[in-house]
DNA sequence: TTCTGACTTTCCATTATGGAAAGAGAACAG
DNA sequence: CTGTTCTCTTTCCATAATGGAAAGTCAGAA
């Protein structure tokens, strides 16, 4: 009886919805830089990234740079698609604000 | 060293946001409709007003209806201006995805 | 082989959310 | 006046989410 739309909730909590944003407006991102976008630890962030990536949103790309393995983030076409449907959802209460 | 805009947290849950969404678009709403709307309990809608409550989000006008007292919920102008710079917020994530 | 850097997973604490049930106050029935 | 009923509130519990610290994993450096 829920008459109000509901919100991805893969997407929706802030830490995870500021993630795909950012994914959103760049091709990939570094694991570390996204990580202090964020202001989580690695461990927090790595479990928000586990979520993301059941739901098939994000993809993770492992190549070294500078020697070291580095891990990219990369918003995939799913999880483009399931953002905007969010935040089109999120429009349509900005409408009802005005 | 949140690099990213913070989300209001007594207004981004997903229950809260809703009702403060359709609070937005009335006068006021009876307690009983919002309960269905949301698909809430009446425990579960009485709580999430306590908060939105102390935050002065919210308004109860309690008044007599059909003999029985009924409760009345009213957005707050403070209310009104934070959902509106809640959605603010996120429409720069929207103007991000395109 | 050992050490390091870069995550991942486990462990634990805190908080949030939800429902059921008990409470509280007002109005109605008798 | 007393007992009920209606309409929320508050309390009690259970479950899930979120977060950090610390231990674990694995590839490349030394």
């Amino acid at each position: 009886m829920t008459a109000v739309p509901q919100f991805d909730p893969v997407i929706h909590p802030p830490a995870r919805l500021q993630l795909a944003a950012a994914l959103s407006e760049v091709n990939d991102m570094e694991f570390g830089r996204a990580r202090d976008l964020l202001g989580v630890s690695d461990s927090v962030l790595s479990k928000h990234l586990a979520q993301m990536q059941d739901a098939g949103y994000v993809r993770l790309r492992k190549a070294p740079l500078g020697g070291r393995q580095r891990t990219w983030l990369v918003l995939t076409a799913q999880g483009r698609t399931a953002l905007k449907a969010h935040v089109r959802a999120l429009q349509d209460l900005a409408g009802i604000v005005g």
